[in-house]
DNA sequence: ACAAAAAAAGGAACGTGTTCCAATTCCGCC
DNA sequence: GGCGGAATTGGAACACGTTCCTTTTTTTGT
């Protein structure tokens, strides 16, 4: 892995691919934009591609649907935050204590944009199958987050019940989300949820 | 043409009450039907309401929304599992046998309408505060259920280790299945997830 | 530098959820 | 039995996601 002069590969491609590349994250950081000031309703494709400063078909050229664009963002953000958790790795002692504190870093950042979460989020509970592919990407990114707490600094594989435990971590981060952006629970709940399932399910006493 | 007595109190109102609780059935009827044969999308609010026999605006006068619709006919899916359940509540000897059985026989039966399940289960992946009222019926319906099967022939009232407990595996429900309607995993998983997060959180030696 | 191909622009048009309104029908009550 | 008000009807109209088409611009290969 050098820090090669000719693009390895997946770049690659001159101009154009540099001006594809550019229109694109222009279009998603349209789509924040638009996210963090009006939420869901907010982000119309209209708004976005005058935003981002590309035709409405050309939205549609990168991103098959608006539900499709806010999935490909929420994939970048939990990417971010799995990078991000690479190089700064939760410190604490013990799986939940660990856990605990991941998500509730995570949670933070999300309260501080709850627009943006809640179109997230919603974009999220509806999904259809043709954007199973990024469902499914995200909710491995979240579980493989939660995985990476569990057995933070230790570089052996994770455990099946690890496994087991990180999806049903990850899911009930998701309901719970859930339950904030329409307005059934506060924002606090999430990480109240989170903290007693953690509890509950990487106590140590339930070591096996 | 009255065929009851005085109707003790809730239905009460003569004529009046009773067409509408009519017509108001008659519109949940439809949906259930239109979503039975083309899921989500086929629940078009025009065709509801010639499905029902009603204007589009009577349609909208009983229910704000597709949304809400959708989410009214989820609630009273539930609330009628909760009242069979509570007639024929599971007979396994231990919490985790209860509650894997009576959730393995709601996912039968939500497998039988898949589509009918997709719309339901995205309309609630979608909701909006305005909806939060029904969301929240709906989960302490679901949540409700576990609850029983958890701590089934004994009368005490639930322990809050329960109550926690159940909320987990309510929002475990709630995110399989949202995994399986979109397409990222089969309905199995779902019986897969629940019986894995029962036997975590319900396992004889995790009891305290 | 030019021709062919690909991408983007610009904008019209369509479908469906939702809103609104005028006209009509129905209900409860005097 | 008729009156006043509420409910219902029927349909027009609007908003926004999405599709489609034509024209213009950009990129690539020679």
């Amino acid at each position: 892995m050098v820090i090669a002069e000719p693009e390895p590969e997946p770049a690659a491609e001159g101009a154009l691919a540099r001006s594809q590349a550019a229109r694109r994250r222009r279009v998603l950081d349209a789509t924040l934009q638009l996210a963090a000031e009006g939420g869901f309703d907010a982000v119309q494709m209209r708004d976005v591609a005058a935003a981002a400063d590309v035709a409405l078909g050309t939205v549609y050229r990168y991103f098959a649907s608006k539900e499709r664009l806010l999935l490909e963002a929420m994939a970048e953000q939990q990417a971010d935050l799995r990078a991000y958790l690479d190089v700064h790795p939760p410190r604490e002692a013990t799986p939940v204590a660990r856990v605990v504190s991941v998500l509730r870093g995570a949670n933070r950042s999300l309260r501080e944009y709850p627009d943006v979460t809640a179109a997230m989020v919603r974009s999220f509970g509806t999904a259809q199958i043709e954007n199973a592919d990024i469902v499914r990407r995200v909710t491995e990114i979240m579980t493989g987050i939660i995985t990476s707490a569990i057995h933070a600094p230790e570089r052996r594989p994770a455990t099946e019940r690890e496994v087991r435990v990180a999806r049903i971590l990850m899911q009930v981060w998701l309901s719970s989300l859930n339950g904030w952006v329409c307005g059934v629970d506060g924002p606090d709940r999430v990480d109240e949820d989170l903290a007693a399932a953690a509890g509950l399910l990487l106590s140590p006493r339930n070591d096996c």
